[in-house]
DNA sequence: CGGGGGCTTGAGGCCACTCAACGATAGTGG
DNA sequence: CCACTATCGTTGAGTGGCCTCAAGCCCCCG
């Protein structure tokens, strides 16, 4: 999560941000290792559950969400990635996850058996992983309690919270994804996410801007705040 | 998780199995780094959330709840922690959990300094670490799915066949935690588990033994895997 | 024997889901 | 340029699964 990279210095060796391209990782684009940019239109798949794994991934535009399902479709999203984030890690040689490109969307793909050779003799790289790895844990660990204990409002609101302190362009939220993915993300159905906004909307603590219904902006920080951890 | 040990062998630099001590994990038992085994009893708080991070822990024998909670009360248990498991790894100065003792419990601590500077020096330690973070990651990922998307049954199914992986004693699961407990850890209230467990029972897909419904068997491991994984 | 904690079970209520209708928007082809 | 269509979002009505509240049982323990 962006709002903890200030805590991830006890990993860093020297590096005074969180890691934002292959160079800072420790690649270096020698023959075979990262691939030219490559696009996704909207909607494609960039690689698929349970689909051997050959590379990993940096956005550099656009976003994508990463997903697994249930026999019956039940879908559940695990996270939304935007540019600068690293994505596509696996422990073993299956995708456990689907990702999607959520609108046209570039990638920077690096091979696999490249990545894993160069965390097995640079402890730079090594490094740099476990912050990245950790920053995905401890945002699944804060989205358990949302998904086991917050009800409706308290989703949404933690949402627009998280999103805001990534998507915000001159105050506005430009959301990306539909209702549906909202809804998946936040273990909801896309009418429920609907109504909340709403309310939200209706008592002035958000507001919609343009036609589209995905352009956001936080009129009430405080009270929306309130809404993500009531007391 | 325990069913994915064998997925890891990417980041291992020889060992042919988990850490499952500190002395695989790296730690050598210098001055300061490995304390005495330290016990608690039943219900004690061994780490506070937002307390100083000070030890990070391995479980000698007993049980562990780790948890957060929200202002009004509100309890999401993210991990249960048993003999053989690591806890406590804070990316920050500050606990961002609870951690407390389910049964009479046993543990071998190491300061937080101590092993932060192992990580820092040595690779072997650095790998292990992204071993197990990478596990709990992959374990939070599963859970994100049973919180947002499974309905009472699948989630006790689900929790009854991730503990017989680990809990087995000649095929009777011993649970050690309350229903409470149960009901934290999977996003619902304990009269829901008690409604899930009895119907279990009665349409005879697992057993209680004893006195204090705590032991558990499962009888029919099929039909309870179809519960967890519907088609 | 009394008290307390943990578990089960029942009755009733509510929040979120399901199903449905409708409006708005964007893209398409005549 | 305008139907025509498909997609997305909103809103309403009704349902249902889980929660809330409560009672009662069992076991442990002083």
């Amino acid at each position: 999560m962006v709002r903890n990279r200030a805590n991830f210095e006890h990993f860093t060796d020297g590096l005074t941000s969180y890691p934002n391209s292959w160079s800072d990782f420790g690649i270096t684009g020698g023959p075979n290792s990262v691939s030219g940019p490559t696009s996704y239109n909207k909607g494609d798949e960039i690689y698929g559950e349970k689909k051997p794994a050959e590379y990993v991934y940096e956005i550099a535009t656009g976003a994508v969400r990463q997903f697994q399902c249930l026999s019956d479709g039940r879908r559940q999203i695990s996270a939304f990635h935007l540019p600068g984030d690293f994505f596509g890690f696996e422990s073993g040689d299956l995708h456990r996850f689907t990702a999607e490109a959520i609108v046209d969307t570039t990638v920077h793909p690096i091979r696999r058996e490249t990545f894993l050779e160069a965390v097995e003799t640079d402890g730079r790289m090594l490094r740099n992983l476990i912050r990245t790895t950790t920053s995905h844990l401890q945002h699944a660990e804060d989205h358990l309690l949302l998904l086991g204990r917050k009800i409706a409002v308290e989703r949404v609101a933690a949402f627009l919270l998280e999103k805001d302190a990534r998507l915000t362009k001159a105050g506005v939220l430009s959301l990306l994804m539909s209702r549906r993915d909202i809804a998946d993300y936040l273990g909801m159905t896309l009418e429920t996410v609907s109504r909340a906004l709403s309310q939200l909307n209706k008592i002035g603590v958000v507001g919609f801007i343009g036609k589209n219904q995905r352009e956001i902006v936080i009129l009430d920080r405080e009270r929306l705040a309130s809404f993500d951890q009531p007391d």
